[in-house]
DNA sequence: AACTATTTATAAGA
DNA sequence: TTCTTATAAATAGTT
């Protein structure tokens, strides 16, 4: 409903999101009464924003704990009184500043290099630095470019000569790429425009943030080159 | 919506009413996963029919206990001065899974932008994008460096020739912000290796994590880039 | 369950 | 953020 479809995945527009969040909360929150209204039905809503803020139905949330009573009933679920929390809020006050200083940084670093924000880059030398860096990264990625579209060719030129019964045709220029090249491409998380922060799994949420597998967690093969970083540590301490 | 509007209000028929329970129920339902999905936040919905069937937000309500439990924190605070810190450890617990997620995508960005790692970008014309984007960088960044030298040469020439002791000098035609133009950089954060963290910066920061703002109801601006941020509820206890 | 005619909810834009 | 408007969606009443 809008003057265009949109996708059902996370908004990146840090500002739209926040609109589209506003409106829809209310619009669900307005369902929801809706139903419990027409068809004297129990319902309840809560809806965490990003920030943690919460907002919820029934209104006056009286009956709100009673419905979650008669879900855990049902569910045999039980909460957990912890009241042990002082110990870790130490250590997540920490990672929160840890973080947020090295997202800042990163964030200053990924808009100079954009050119969108050179204030960090103030001296001439270093500009001159930037300016190395970007040829390196533009060369870096016209050779990669090259290979795929090499690798696409020799594909499409063994496709003609090799076997053939089926039509070789339109392999003219309109190089649709099945799947990819070969050897490399994993995840590929759409890229879009850079410095949008795109989300593949915003679903379902989160809660879940030291996983507990200690061991392993990366999923993103980082790694280019030479410079590997290793970004968050994750830096262990068991919160729950 | 529908043929004909609807008064709020307990739908008599029984026939109807259990219908358009059923319609509602799924609506409201998959509204909430909207919401979830495109705002990028936690949504919890537990409907009891007449009947006492439950259906409920999420699906596999993995999650939806976390949520119930998130709901009881913060709603507990409001009351129990004892448990007060769980409110904000939930709202911590939140605010570092974004921040971990954010930056991690950041980091593909900036993994991908600087060449070394460009397995985000699969298909050739995000590459191509992504040589554009470069390309436009790399302008920006020789224009600036331009600039400075072309001020740092007028501002040479100006002492050699007026020798004025004031400084007069730039303004000449430099459309430039008024923050930060020449005068000596205050900050200049090191460039250096891009990736890297540079950790200067990281005291004053952090700790300063919810600035206590307290507005109204609805949350506003976030704080991505910027920084600032508007605050989870003013709920007591202030931890720094 | 399907099928429309309408009412709502909203995406964009101001 | 709120208002406005064009459209997409939800759904009430019908088949």
């Amino acid at each position: 409903m809008g003057r265009g479809k949109v996708e059902l995945k996370r908004i990146e527009n840090r500002v739209s999101r926040q609109v589209t969040f506003s409106k829809r909360r209310k619009g669900l929150l307005k369902k929801a009464h809706e139903l419990a209204v027409l068809c004297d039905v129990d319902v309840g809503v809560v809806v965490f924003s990003e920030r943690g803020k919460l907002f919820e139905y029934p209104d006056p949330p009286a009956s709100l704990t009673d419905l979650i009573r008669r879900y855990e009933a049902v569910n045999n679920t039980q909460l957990l009184q912890e009241t042990h929390c002082t110990d870790h809020q130490q250590q997540m006050i920490a990672e929160i500043g840890r973080l947020r200083r090295e997202y800042q940084q990163l964030e200053a670093n990924l808009m100079a290099y954009t050119g969108e924000d050179l204030s960090s880059v103030a001296p001439v030398d270093e500009l001159d630095e930037l300016e190395r860096q970007l040829e390196m990264a533009l060369s870096k990625v016209r050779a990669r470019k090259d290979e795929l579209l090499m690798n696409l060719k020799d594909e499409l030129q063994l496709k003609i000569n090799g076997s053939g019964p089926h039509d070789a045709a339109a392999t003219g220029e309109e190089g649709m790429e099945e799947e990819m090249a070969e050897p490399a491409p994993a995840p590929s998380p759409s890229f879009a425009y850079l410095l949008n922060v795109n989300e593949k799994s915003a679903a379902s949420t989160m809660l879940q943030l030291w996983p507990q597998t200690d061991g392993d967690d990366d999923d993103v093969g980082t790694a280019g080159g030479g410079g590997s970083s290793s970004p968050p540590p994750p830096r262990g301490l068991q919160l729950w």
